[in-house]
DNA sequence: GATTGTCGTCTCACATAATGAGATAGTCAA
DNA sequence: TTGACTATCTCATTATGTGAGACGACAATC
């Protein structure tokens, strides 16, 4: 099994399932599979969890993450009332650039993914929403950290930074003089070029500019 | 402290905190307040949960729901890819009408609401996205059981049949042949009538064509 | 400045909740 | 008909989770 990562073993167990039928529907047997849990245990909490909301059954048996997952996400969704204005700003980015696109907000020394639109390309970046990232690392970090030249220029940029063969560009979002999220593109260095900024950076600024437009119309 | 919901207890205490979070963010005093779990145990379990992502803690030391909530959330929205193609159409019926609009599918014998938008008006119905609900009372429940009369006439309406007070009207969305989801709007009798079909029958038909449309445009 | 109350965090003796091996029943393919 | 595999259940065992109490920090009050 798992090494612990809380306290909380049944937690560790609980989660480990959930992230399991996060990626695919699961029967039984698979869930057993992908976390190594012994059936039964992994039977008692499956249906625990399914008690609750957390998980339902398809109509083939197999288990899939439930509307309580719905309703936690959107509730958790609704601490960043920015994050819905966004999205037509973060559509337009995506489509101008044709790169994937992503807002970050700052939490302590993370940051989170709280929207992520895909690149059509078939090479392309996938952060996933409610991902955690750490700061110091990609350009979407920098300007949550309030880096200067950043926020002098309007955009910071970065190139393999957190990722190899990776660059990107972000721009701040502003309430007033604070900077509130991080909007920008990400792909690969092929066709972002190694100076990301001078190729999108107008476009990102004009995505922040747009977004912080939006949350004053709301 | 609450009765058993499960046979797991650690999982029922542990969504009962997700719960009170959800509802506001608290402090370890208060969430020991609102679940009337002991300190030690509430603390425990609530920091397994940051450990997980599914709680976090604000510059306040509050917890509050965080990033895998997001994401477990976004992937069991996912398993309903419409749910972001109807959002225009539910906006527009919730302006057309004024009313609060909902998307529901059937799971067994229940019905979940995908998403749900809120009417401007102070007095007005709030169903909570992810809410589970009975199929046996509502429009949208008349509708996703393929009630003959709901499917010939392209709309179901009730009265006071899920809650007091309260009426809507449901229009079928199709895949083909088949009812795959429930459109909507609800509210108080008073404004929507005896007769919420007549009176948005065709509003809620108009939008059960658009999300159809959406559908086939993905 | 001292005292008190409340907070969050930690410890640990103890009780019990959770575990998982094995049993059972159902399904399905060979 | 048989064997393999599934999901579900039981229950002896024990490892885990519990929560009373302790501790330190901090704010409010006197």
């Amino acid at each position: 099994m798992e090494p612990r990562v809380s306290d909380v073993g049944v937690l560790d167990k609980a989660l480990v399932l959930l992230s399991a039928v996060e990626a695919e529907p699961l029967a039984l047997a698979g869930l057993v599979a992908a976390t190594g849990i012994a059936r039964p245990t992994a039977h008692r909490l499956a249906v625990a969890l399914e008690v609750h909301g957390m998980l339902r059954r398809d109509e083939d048996g197999r288990f899939r993450l439930g509307p309580r997952a719905i309703a936690l996400g959107r509730a958790a969704s609704a601490a960043y009332p920015f994050r819905d204005a966004a999205g037509p700003a973060l559509a337009a980015l995506r489509d101008a650039t044709g790169e994937s696109a992503q807002l970050y907000v700052r939490e302590g020394d993370r940051r989170i993914c709280l929207a992520s639109l895909e690149s059509p390309h078939g090479l392309r970046t996938i952060v996933d929403a409610g991902a955690s990232l750490p700061l110091e690392f990609g350009s979407a970090g920098a300007v949550l950290l309030g880096d200067p030249t950043a926020l002098a220029r309007g955009w910071a940029e970065s190139v393999g930074q957190r990722e190899a063969g990776v660059a990107s560009v972000s721009a701040p979002v502003f309430d007033g003089d604070r900077v509130i999220a991080a909007v920008g593109v990400s792909g690969p260095i092929e066709r972002l070029t190694r100076q990301p900024g001078t190729k999108y950076g107008p476009a990102v600024m004009a995505a922040a500019r747009r977004v912080e437009q939006a949350l004053r119309g709301s």
